[in-house]
DNA sequence: CGCCGAGTTGAACTGAATCAAGAAACGTGG
DNA sequence: CCACGTTTCTTGATTCAGTTCAACTCGGCG
């Protein structure tokens, strides 16, 4: 059996049956992908749910004023997807880019849909990351309404405190929804006032 | 057979089969909503799908500043629920109230489970409302981060015409993320554009 | 060594918030 | 159905968080 750290993961989340999980571990594919490429471009039907084994992927898109604005970030033991082309098979407009060199585990969507008959915890696995997404969207958009940038970067580095490190700040800034120069700003800001 | 919007709102969206939509009409619960009470307050656990036969509903939550953000509107054929209590079974931090004297329909969760041996499109129904719900979260997350007052509150009107005169104006800046001062002004401004 | 992109810093600017005060709309009780 | 008080909306003056633009620093890499 492939030790795939997916194996683990989804051991925890389940509680499934080993050879189930094998069997989805040989089905599956792995994919490298290298620093500053592309897992997913704007245009392609995004087929898949990616499992990060390890690196560190962004996703991102750019609006009509050509502004890029980074959606989310995934580093090792992450899954991530854009779930609108996924579902209903339309061409994306996200990227999704390798920060890091990457290991991902591909689960072809269908696989979900096989599985549903054999196993009904898989189902609603499926429906609990659905729901997980849900939160976490709706999260960012209170915290986009009532939280300033100072408020929304110390968020950030408390939930995520090892990407921070890992991510440009370019993107951070842009994940908050502000400028870099402003991001340097609040973070001397919060060096001075650390440093008393 | 009751007849309730939600029949056809159903039969168009589904393609069920006539008899299994009228179980569900018949097990399920009509609700009246006078104006300005509360169909959801926060510490009660939402258990219930809420489908707005007729009237207005509006969802909102009050954050740490004790500022009111209003998430969400529902008026005449929409749905609402605040899936996160719904699905872990957790007490809401939202309130769910009526704008306009409102008739909804309550879908009791469990329903979908019991309906979903029984009809595969049932259930595959559920996972369509969340991918949809997503879509909105994600696309609102694009919108606060990449447009203005002005763009937003256009992009509102443009979204829902008819509900820019239901709802009273707060609430919609509250919604778009603005004061009540600003989106005066905003449309003060556009008034003036138009005028010209 | 010298270039180049990322990050920092400064100064001027601006969109939106805040505070305050007036006008209009609303519903409640007489 | 009107009168009154309360809330909502508007308008103005001022302030502020964050943007913009431009110049500079620093660290990595060919």
């Amino acid at each position: 059996m492939k030790h795939f750290k997916i194996t683990s993961f989804l051991t925890a989340n389940l509680d499934l049956d080993a050879d189930l999980i094998e069997k989805m571990a040989l089905n599956c594919n792995t994919l490298e992908v290298k620093k500053n490429s592309y897992l997913i471009e704007p245009g392609q039907t995004c087929k898949h749910i990616f499992f990060v084994e390890s690196g560190l992927l962004r996703q991102y898109t750019i609006d009509a004023k050509g502004k890029e604005h980074n959606l989310n970030f995934a580093p090792e033991n992450w899954l991530i997807t854009d779930r609108n082309s996924l579902f209903f098979n339309e061409p994306t407009h996200m990227f999704i880019q390798a920060l890091e060199d990457t290991t991902v585990f591909a689960l072809n969507d269908d696989f979900f849909d096989e599985i549903k008959s054999q196993d009904y915890k898989f189902s609603s696995f499926n429906t609990l990351l659905l729901h997980k997404h849900i939160n976490r969207l709706q999260q960012r958009i209170i915290s986009l309404l009532s939280w300033s940038a100072e408020e929304r970067y110390l968020d950030f580095i408390k939930t995520y405190p090892d990407l921070t490190m890992r991510i440009p700040q370019t993107m951070i800034s842009s994940y908050l929804g502000i400028t870099p120069e402003s991001l340097s700003r609040v973070r001397k800001e919060l060096a001075q006032k650390h440093k008393k």
